[in-house]
DNA sequence: CGGAATCCACGTTGATACTG
DNA sequence: CAGTATCAACGTGGATTCCG
């Protein structure tokens, strides 16, 4: 499914966006910037995520040095995840992208709207401004 | 596959983060920047994208919004797609992930070095500064 | 509590072929 | 050129079960 000597080589960004355009990945990076946060603590919080999801994506984004995994031996057992300064970098970014979408939100959801009304014309006009004098 | 009673109306951002936490449109969206660009220059451009996923993926970022479809009545037809103004406005912040991704590609490297290697402890402390030196 | 392992249903993707 | 339609193949995700 992945062909590293074409995409990998030729453009390095593409490698990133491959980890963090991942809707759950996102998520997760957001949550931990309070603090650290247990495993059983993220799935509540991230309602509808499954735990091997989960598993697999807090895997990921350790192996990518953006969160660390920190076991501690009570009993039973408690896990916490953290940012790593490197993921601390990042959120920062992601922030800004989380502002966008509160801030568009009822533009893209407008926008959606004229489109399934059958015209599409009106959708590519819809600006933030439109849909803050709509609602 | 999507539960609207529990995600969008708890958090809004996960809508706008369905859309944009998809490698191919960010990529489509990065490549708009510079100006109208017709399907078959995506197409190419994007090297590994099927004509199928990319017609989807135009497809859904013209109902949210975020680019314009243009049909001009040549022989062959011409389809030129761009950025709305709303569309411009989240490239802003596309911008901002992708200068990311290429600061700190090499630091995501080290740390999945580090850790395929047996040392997960290491992958944590690695920095972009770290990653720097190495390189 | 924090997972790993198994099984299975579903959606998504990739060819291929055809249309306007 | 710019798609749509169809179908088979695949991977991913969810549910369940069990272990340390």
């Amino acid at each position: 499914m992945y062909q590293p000597d074409v995409y990998e080589k030729m453009c390095p960004t593409r490698l990133v966006l491959d980890r963090i355009a991942d809707k759950w990945a996102v998520l997760i990076l957001h949550l931990l910037r309070a603090g650290p946060v247990r495993f059983n603590q993220l799935r509540r919080t991230i309602k509808g995520i499954s735990q091997k999801v989960l598993s697999q994506t807090l895997k990921k984004l350790e192996r990518d040095g953006l969160i660390s995994r920190a076991v501690f031996a009570t009993v039973p057992v408690t896990v916490e995840y953290a940012l790593t300064p490197l993921g601390r970098t990042l959120t920062d970014t992601v922030a800004a992208l989380a502002h966008w979408a509160e801030h568009n939100i009822e533009a893209v959801l407008a926008a959606q709207q004229a489109y399934d009304r059958g015209c599409p014309a009106a959708a590519e006009m819809v600006t933030a401004n439109d849909a803050a004098e709509a609602a």
